[in-house]
DNA sequence: CGATATGTTGAAGTTAATCAAATCTTGTGG
DNA sequence: CCACAAGATTTGATTAACTTCAACATATCG
């Protein structure tokens, strides 16, 4: 591998809560020890019960987790970006992917980190486990979040509640979301169909709240989409 | 403190994931310096938002976990039983709890142990933070879980998943499952209303699937309850 | 450009929530 | 031990939300 591309894993690495208190020639080591991979569009990176031996940071694109329903559909159970990094719990405790990966957004460039490696890492580095454990607390409360999201009532409270939690959407703004995956996607990890969706971001366009073009979606009026985020009605005249 | 609950706390601690390696005097030290609290039911443990200075362990009883939605229903996360740990994430990361937790079952008694406590515990102890990271591993796999069993398009599959997955609900078995909680509680961490649950818990036993007498549940077809935990319907004629 | 997947819209059908009321449990004080 | 109150559970009728199915429109990519 060139070196540039050495550097360039290396600064990934350490944007990660898992390396940031690691030292500069221990990152080095890691970075050179790991598989930087780029992918198409959509690709599978591994499916559900593969058996698992690293664990992977996203440093470019895009990647989803998801699980197959018996009747064939996705259940999105993440979206992953630049900057994050996934299979850890797996990793360390089953040995198993959970769910599958597949990428969704080219280029998607993926750095694979072996779980030798890692164990190495933490058994010859007081801090390491500490900082995994600080990463995988964030994780399980992000979780938290999603169950909170996804047992919302209703399908518009799911969604409304979903652009707030991205990032740039305060209730001053009137933010433009420029969303990273497909609108089919985006309903799956909602749990709700594309034509729900649909329909949905078609009222909200009409009643003025927002501002739908294609992927972007420009928010006119987050204190009623606030509300709505609350679990109200939307239409209440 | 009487020296009987010392040594009882500390058979409770060793069966934790975090604890199991600690060396015997270790491990009564953290005995030695945490609260023993003895709970009414229901009453509450801690609130959301509550400032979180400690994690917790069930030694008796039951806890439940959850999140008050703006209607005034509630949103359970998590239900933690005997040997089960919570706010370990919370207490590490971001020191405020972020859902409300009731004693479920009397009598309950909960171990708190504190922060600075852990802190230091983890700085002392080589496998300390690898133990935690196990543990909180194995947490985030559990929430995976959960979220597949929430977004399971509808309420008869969101049960029979449920049952499945508690212990001795094989398949070959015809297994008596005692409900830990109301069904009231049950309903609500499934995202379902009480009065779905009962006319699901109705139809079954009709159809032969169950027997239901009060909290008791007895699996009569185990194999059938495997078809609708998939997603199929429950009566194709 | 043409093929394939994604997105939109309408109509009809289902599921589960809501509202209301009766019945059953459980814990408590007399 | 019994009567009672409070809460839990069950049942029925109604309604609202969402899915499904079908058809069409629009993007995207080789």
């Amino acid at each position: 591998m060139p070196p540039e591309s050495r550097t360039a894993i290396t600064s990934t690495l350490r944007e990660l809560p898992h390396f940031r208190l690691l030292k500069r020639d221990m990152l080095d080591a890691v970075a050179a020890a790991c598989n930087l991979r780029v992918y198409e569009t959509p690709q599978p990176v591994f499916f559900e019960k593969d058996p698992c031996r690293s664990f992977w940071v996203v440093r470019a694109g895009g990647v989803k987790l998801f699980r197959l329903r018996p009747d064939g559909r996705e259940q999105v159970i993440n979206h992953l970006h630049s900057g994050q990094s996934f299979a850890e719990a797996a990793l360390l405790n089953i040995g198993v992917y959970p769910v599958n990966a597949m990428t969704t957004e080219p280029p998607t460039e993926l750095i694979e980190i072996s779980g030798e490696h890692l164990r190495r890492l933490m058994r010859e580095n007081d801090g390491m486990a500490a900082a995994m454990v600080g990463s995988l607390s964030m994780k399980l409360l992000d979780l938290v979040q999603r169950i909170d999201e996804l047992s919302a009532s209703n399908a518009a409270t799911r969604l409304a509640r979903h652009f707030l939690r991205l990032p740039g959407a305060g209730p001053s703004d009137r933010p433009t979301i420029e969303l990273s995956v497909t609108k089919k996607d985006l309903a799956a990890s909602l749990s709700i169909t594309p034509e729900t969706l649909s329909r949905i971001l078609r009222k909200w366009q009409d009643d003025g709240l927002i501002e739908s073009n294609g992927r972007s979606i420009t928010i006119l009026d987050a204190a009623q989409l606030m509300q709505l985020s609350d679990g109200e009605d939307g239409t209440p005249v």
